[in-house]
RNA sequence: UCCGGUGUGGCGCAAUGGUAGCGCACUCGACUGUUAAUCGAGUUGUUAGAGGUUCGAGUCCUCUCACCGGAGCCA
């Protein structure tokens, strides 16, 4: 007989069934039965399962019927006795697969998301992972419906790169020489630590690292295919304490040829509204989870985003906002400084009460690809800012005038020469083109409720901790 | 990295410088078509680590480590 999930038993007609899952727990009655609830991870609910002491071999696996064990239920799905849930299975056969000893760390009662993180490895069969993990693996399948409902062309881009290109933050170096004792430049041996690291004789033939963003690899297919996007890892060596940061996080990259920067803003809008949509609908169980247990409002604060329009502003527009504010900022506020997170907040949270889209900054405190606008004071870039996350997605028109793009580099004291291929592609068949990169932990964090990033992906890597 | 905070049974927390307690879990018993079941009894501690002050330190001081919150950087 096949195993039938407890998300479908739940939905089902009364008959025959296999229920394979772990116990959450049990409930022993004198009457001369017990309830045990089990979960198969494929809903939030548990199904309760009706063992009489009667049955079979009862007594000799009573004992292992504990909470964190794992089992298999062969019975009869019927409308249930009592209250509290719709179906239930009366047991006529058990197999325990695994039992869980008393030092089962998880307990029948509510835990802290820091002792959780020291049990990653188990965390995953609460009630809060279970539910992050199939919201997660939602917003990942309607990313790319999302795209491919488009034509959108799904690109992987290299995970090992040579080159910071956006001179954006530390990079994690990716070697195989010998830590210990690593080649020299001149030759030099042990001891000689004064002569350079031969790189050349690294595996790639030079320095290496990990990629901190897919983009300009994305702007060479998108000048071929013309939209395309990217859904992989990305990396950050900085040294980032905070529950918006992670080391190691996905990011998703859409890039686009043919696009301005309004329309770049449209499509970030229509995403993430399709993506909360999509999950409102989907994930239903998981998200009332949240919104009772995690965050009372989150249904609401979705609802609202996909109802309303975000307010768009420009760097000028919201710096003369920033001024007007009563508030005092502990930083300044001054045209040419970056938006700190207080202003950000004040805008999003205070102001509007809603995402906004804040567009053309100044030129001196953006990226050299940024496409420089009229005047040359600002360049187009954006940034979509949600209320009590911040910064969701970052996105720019990008320069495609060779020219421009060559005096940019020279003006943030770039090298030129380590960007020929990306000066290639104005040089030969430029387009106008536009992309942006959403953070998807940050998606996951802001879908959920949850106030830590490190709780939305299975395994977090942060400065000081790269376990399991 | 900076600022602030925390570190006590398996877990969540308490304890004026003076006998380390409570809830949950666990064990035993009672009760019950039960619902994070309930009721009674019981077991569980190198108070993060190292040093110091003191007659006496979980508590005060110094250093180290870890974690949390905020900031910076960003997604």
């Amino acid at each position: 007989m096949k195993r039938t999930k407890i998300k479908d038993l739940l939905n089902g007609e009364e008959g025959e069934a296999l229920v394979k899952g772990w116990v959450k727990t049990r409930r022993d009655s004198k009457g001369g039965f017990s309830f045990l609830e089990i979960n198969d991870g494929s809903c939030l609910a548990n199904i309760q399962v009706v063992i009489e002491h009667t049955l079979s071999d009862y007594s000799s696996i009573e004992n292992q019927l504990m909470t964190g064990s794992c089992v298999s239920v062969r019975g009869k799905l019927v409308a249930s006795e009592g209250k509290g849930q719709s179906m239930e299975v009366q047991a006529t056969g058990i197999e325990v697969y695994g039992p869980a000893p008393a030092d089962y760390p998880l307990q029948k009662k509510r835990h802290s998301f820091e002792f959780l993180r020291e049990i990653a490895h188990l965390r995953p069969r609460t009630n809060t992972f279970g539910a992050i993990m199939r919201v997660r693996n939602r917003l990942a399948f309607s990313i790319h419906r999302f795209f491919q409902d488009k034509g959108f062309v799904y690109l992987n881009t290299p995970i090992v790169t040579t080159s910071d290109c956006e001179g954006a933050g530390e990079m994690f170096q990716v070697t195989t020489l010998d830590m210990s004792n690593p080649p020299r430049v001149d030759g030099a041996v042990d001891g000689a630590v004064n002569g350079k690291i031969d790189f050349s004789q690294d595996f790639f033939g030079e320095k290496t690292f990990l990629t901190v963003s897919g983009q300009l690899e994305g702007e060479i297919y998108a000048m071929a295919l013309a939209e395309i996007y990217t859904f992989g890892p990305t990396f950050r060596a900085e040294n980032s304490n905070t529950s918006r940061h992670l080391a190691e996080f996905w990011m998703v990259e859409p890039e686009m040829a043919f696009y301005d920067l309004d329309d770049n803003m449209d499509l970030a809008e229509e995403f993430i509204k399709f993506l909360l949509s999509d999950i409102m609908e989907h994930c239903a169980e998981d998200m009332e989870f949240f919104n009772k247990r995690i965050d009372t409002t989150i249904l609401e604060t979705l609802r609202n985003i996909i109802d309303n329009q975000f307010e768009r502003l420009t760097y000028t527009e919201a710096i003369h906002q920033l001024q007007k504010a009563t508030e005092t900022f502990t930083y300044p506020v001054e045209w040419g400084f970056a938006l700190q997170a207080e202003h950000e907040r004040y805008l999003s949270e205070k102001v509007f009460k809603k995402p906004i889209i804040v567009f053309n900054y100044p030129e001196q405190i953006k990226s050299f690809y940024m496409k420089l606008n009229e005047g040359g004071e600002t360049v187009r870039a954006m940034d979509v800012l949600l209320p009590n996350l911040g910064e969701i997605i970052g996105g720019s028109q990008r320069e495609e005038n060779y020219d421009v793009l060559l005096q940019r580099l020279r003006d943030k004291d770039l090298d030129p020469e380590e960007y020929w291929w990306y000066l290639d592609l104005r040089k030969f068949g430029s387009a106008p083109h536009s992309g942006f990169g959403l953070g998807f932990e940050r998606l996951v964090q802001f879908v959920t409720g949850m106030e830590n990033i490190r709780d939305v992906i299975p395994f977090p890597r942060t400065p000081k901790h790269a376990k399991f």
